[in-house]
DNA sequence: CTGTTAGCGCATTCAA
DNA sequence: TTGAATGCGCTAACAG
């Protein structure tokens, strides 16, 4: 860990000789502009001799080659966009993680861009990724506006939807079903006879469909309605709380199961009920979603459906990296799928 | 929300006319090349007339400019490099976060990257971020490899130290003193009068830094000696709890206060606490690092060395474009400081 | 208001 | 093994 500090020298040269290239490189070298550009990219079409030499010229002038004019002359950008939602959001970054982890290893890297939940904010987000060239582009979701389509299609470059499922992908899908975890959620209520049940809620569409589905196959299977709470705003612990309160004072909600769209949120809930003097699980019990890191070792456990996102990266990447290679298959559409992972809270 | 799937054309087109470019798009519109430029950058020195024959054009084609190629004429990628140790640490999320929405205000992208937390692997993530030609860089820390120093001032463009202090950065630092916050913590600690203090701290060196200063100035006001678990892996819940039971087994601890690297940390000490029948703070008392999102939610409340990461990233990106607008102003250090948050754990 | 001419820095022919 | 020429798609002068 070096910290020689040298107050850098505020040259703001302008004028001219403001990069060095591999012209510059080249004619220090005693060689031309294009032998550089050999001995970097393929160092066995060189010399070893004018390969030393040049080697000292890039040293001596600290050359860094220009990406931007290799992209522009060879129409490969190494760049692969990803668009999530938020990057602050652990389930997400942590599937862009395990995306670009396996794309560096080629070469590649990563654009990276938050979208937010809205569609029309993504179109402009996917325009000025586009207008980089991205050699691919991975979004999250399956819904994107029409003209947001007509740009990735356009671009004619693989494009991946992660994070949900359909059968019908712009061009490669690799996720799960959201609806079916609402179900086996609800299927796992039952079967563990909690007398009545009641659910929490972000606002992002994906989450309102897994609490759709949760509700519809609870009270299809028991007959009972399920009260709900749906947030404006994001997954959070205050949320959770705040919920779990708002669910026993205005909803009359004794006991039973809470289905929460986030771990984050069955966490808050969890906090609040002790807070409170309710027992988890006799009195009020748990699903989360997402099986996030803490979620086994909070006190009891989080019960919740895991979805593996480090596969999903994964695979996204492999999927990315075929279509590049040409060693192409055709329109995907992978389903990962999730599993119920039973703990203490439910 | 538009759904009309399409399977992609799977049109390989290669040969030819792959790009829609200016050319095409003034061709179309029977003006020339530059006039499209123009329409693009400056629509008021086009007249309406051309400008509409233009817009259709560009909607017909689906044209997007190759930013590539502009940033190549221009020397201005309009692309900001971020470099922080991990992107799932919300810690650094959150940060680079309030960074990049700054700054894709003024049009700016962001360009991600994980470095880790070794100066090795930053220098090469650093080579590759240079020779896309970012506008500006920003970096975690503020110990980077002689090499990396040199490409950095050689790049001739803004670089910003974000999350540390010091008196001779390279070019801007914004961040706060480390060591600062461990005496702070130990004052703290000495101010409250608990009998014994321990420290939990992840491996990573800025971690050790504050704990190392937590130690000294807590032996310095009390005499006592201070046993301290550092951690290999990361701050995580299960570390948390697994900690706080070898401090009480191996280490003999048995009451007093624990200074922790990171409220994640803190908050499986918590847990763990309460599955021991242990009282917080009564019997074990505990100061988090971070101030995350859930410190203040959970039961009870985590005590913490508030940093404002939002302000860093505001702050950082201010700066960046000060620098850009030739508002330049001096060899910048500047330091946010911090701010302990007394709530119920200590 | 619009077009022509030059590059930007590199990779890719084709010759030598 | 090396070099000269050409083009990637765009912007920046300069003319008209």
């Amino acid at each position: 860990m070096e910290d020689k500090r040298t107050p850098r020298p505020r040259s703001s040269r302008k004028g001219k000789g403001r990069g060095v290239t591999m012209e510059t490189v080249g004619r220090l070298a005693g060689v031309s502009q294009v032998t550089v550009s050999r001995a970097l990219s393929d160092p066995s079409k060189v010399s070893p001799a004018t390969l030393e030499k040049i080697r000292q010229a890039i040293a001596q002038t600290g050359f860094v080659p220009n990406a931007l004019a290799g992209a522009l002359a060879t129409s490969r950008s190494m760049l692969i966009s990803a668009l999530v939602p938020a990057i602050t959001n652990v389930v997400y970054a942590s599937m862009v993680k395990s995306f670009s982890d396996r794309l560096r290893e080629q070469g590649y890297q990563i654009l990276l861009s938050e979208t937010g939940f809205d569609p029309l904010d993504e179109e402009k987000v996917i325009a000025a990724h586009l207008s980089r060239r991205p050699d691919a582009i991975l979004l999250t979701g399956i819904y994107h506006s029409a003209k947001s389509r007509q740009m990735l299609l356009g671009s004619g470059i693989p494009v991946v939807e992660v994070w949900d499922h359909t059968d019908t992908p712009i061009d490669i899908c690799v996720g799960f079903r959201h609806a079916e975890t609402g179900r086996a959620a609800a299927d796992y209520a039952v079967s563990r006879g909690y007398e009545a049940a009641a659910t929490i809620s972000a606002g992002d569409e994906r989450a309102l469909r897994r609490k759709d589905a949760f509700i519809a196959r609870y009270t299809h299977l028991t007959a009972r309605t399920v009260p709900e709470i749906n947030l404006a705003g994001s997954a959070t612990l205050a949320h959770g709380r705040e919920c779990l309160r708002r669910l026993l004072e205005e909803r009359q909600f004794r006991a039973g199961v809470i289905f929460c769209s986030s771990d984050l949120l069955a966490h808050g809930v969890i906090i609040e009920a002790a807070a409170q003097g309710l027992r988890v699980p006799q009195d009020i019990a748990v699903i989360g979603f997402g099986d996030q890191e803490f979620a086994a070792d909070v006190e009891p456990a989080i019960t919740t459906v895991r979805v593996d996102r480090d596969a999903f990266g994964r695979a996204a990447a492999d999927a990315v990296l075929a279509r590049l290679d040409r060693r192409d298959t055709g329109g995907h559409a992978i389903d990962l799928g999730f599993k119920i992972v039973r703990r203490g809270s439910a």
